[in-house]
DNA sequence: CCCAATATACTAGTATACAAGTATCCACAA
DNA sequence: TTGTGGATACTTGTATACTAGTATATTGGG
């Protein structure tokens, strides 16, 4: 592995621009958009990957901005041991760049990247749908047609959040159905990096079209068409490269 | 996520049958089967890091086996601090269990969790064939037949190690080739847990049968033939399932 | 005024001490 | 003999102190 050759490049030092107060400041009140009291009945280090996974998937921590792990123990009143841990943890899923000597920062989404997370998130989620076409029973089609009256009744309360939970449920479903629950780690893996992206460019008129697109799935399988599936799905995951093109033909930065 | 409920699970307690030493005794010469001085020159977590996991990979530690972390510090003469960092990093891929309070050890190797891993890593290389197809070229082609030979070449020394590192190189070329490099990461991460199991049930006099394997997914893609690759590369791909079914008929053990 | 050397204040990496929990061993009583 | 209680020695989790390295601010000289 060459990722522990000499990182000498600089984050993004925006921080000695950020306000006018006295010269050495330091988060006056802590980081913005997360809040966590630690119960030390569970480990802490989880509690606080948790907190900050969840802060820079829905993007209340944006792209860029510095997770210092001294900021992160102030904050939550907690030792640098378990930050530390968390803050590790998230490096590893791409989520934070971790500078030695220099800092750490919430990762940039790099479109790029993105296009070979998508390839993955297909690939297994294709391939999920074949094999449960093969084992295809009555029973599957109504606990997956139950899933989608899930996502009507969320986007009914306009609830954005209930309708990615009420989304992922759904596509989990085909890894529990057809016999390969486990292959669903690999693609919460890949679609992690996608999740956040979406918070950016989700556009809720889109999401009736999901429904269809996800009917439309169920409906092959049901009339014993597997590729008909296959297609099905493929055409409604690839909808996200849409948006790719459209920044693509709007500005030309390949990072934000 | 319901890891961190109540884990009651006793892990293995072999080690009070261990020596017929002294009660007390610990680890008189450290963990066997690794050995390493650290540089203190690049970050001592990345190097322990890298040796615990491959004494893991190449079974030097065998499933099962007992990691303190105290035994790997006075081993390496380090602190636990590092020695932590690199055990959480194999806990996440799997390679190790931690039991809070109890210990941490080895994992086994789950059959049942390989068919997954064997799912997924089937899945993204048989779709980075087909990428490959729709873009080939004969430089293409001329760099997996070097491949290839580079594999004759290492069987011919009987160099098992190498040979396992030529395979590698050549599946990782079809994620250059078709240019979704990134994908290669993923197909890594379930790759891992499947090269612990080939060494135990590597056969060598099979490695002839894999290069001809290996030429038959280039020979189709140099006849313009995507679907024929892609099928020579799942069959090639699945005769690890024979060894699964091998393993299925000899014993009832689904671990080991 | 401008530039360079230096002091300062930050960062993450590491070492060490302590806290909380579990299993083993052993004494002791029924 | 059997079983029950507790001391002991381990484990991982957490807190804190220290090290090495970098960027910024300051200060002094041209």
């Amino acid at each position: 592995m060459s990722s522990r050759s000499v990182q000498t490049v600089p984050p993004d030092p925006k921080r000695s621009q950020s306000s006018k107060g006295p010269k050495t400041a330091f988060d006056p009140n802590g980081i913005e958009g997360i809040e966590l009291v630690v119960d030390r009945s569970s480990p802490a280090a989880d509690q606080v990957y948790e907190a900050l996974r969840a802060a820079i998937i829905e993007v209340r921590l944006a792209p860029g901005a510095a997770i210092t792990e001294n900021s992160i123990c102030r904050q939550f009143a907690i030792s640098r041991t378990p930050v530390r841990a968390a803050i590790q943890r998230l490096q590893r899923e791409g989520l934070v760049d971790v500078y030695p000597q220099l800092g750490s920062y919430v990762s940039k989404i790099d479109v790029e990247d993105l296009r070979d997370f998508h390839f993955v998130r297909r690939s297994l989620e294709v391939a999920l749908v074949r094999e449960a076409a093969k084992v295809w029973t009555p029973a599957m089609s109504a606990s997956l047609r139950a899933a989608v009256d899930e996502q009507k009744r969320v986007i009914a309360k306009d609830d954005p959040d209930g309708f990615f939970a009420a989304d992922e449920e759904f596509h989990r479903l085909f890894a529990v159905l057809s016999g390969h629950e486990g292959v669903w780690k690999s693609v919460l893996a890949a679609k992690t990096q996608l999740t956040r992206f979406y918070r950016y460019w989700a556009k809720p008129q889109r999401l009736p079209d999901v429904i269809e697109e996800h009917l439309a799935v169920v409906d092959a399988l049901d009339r014993g068409d597997g590729e008909g599936a296959v297609r099905a799905m493929t055409r409604h995951l690839d909808m996200i490269f849409l948006i790719f093109d459209e920044m693509a033909a709007s500005e030309n930065e390949t990072a934000v």
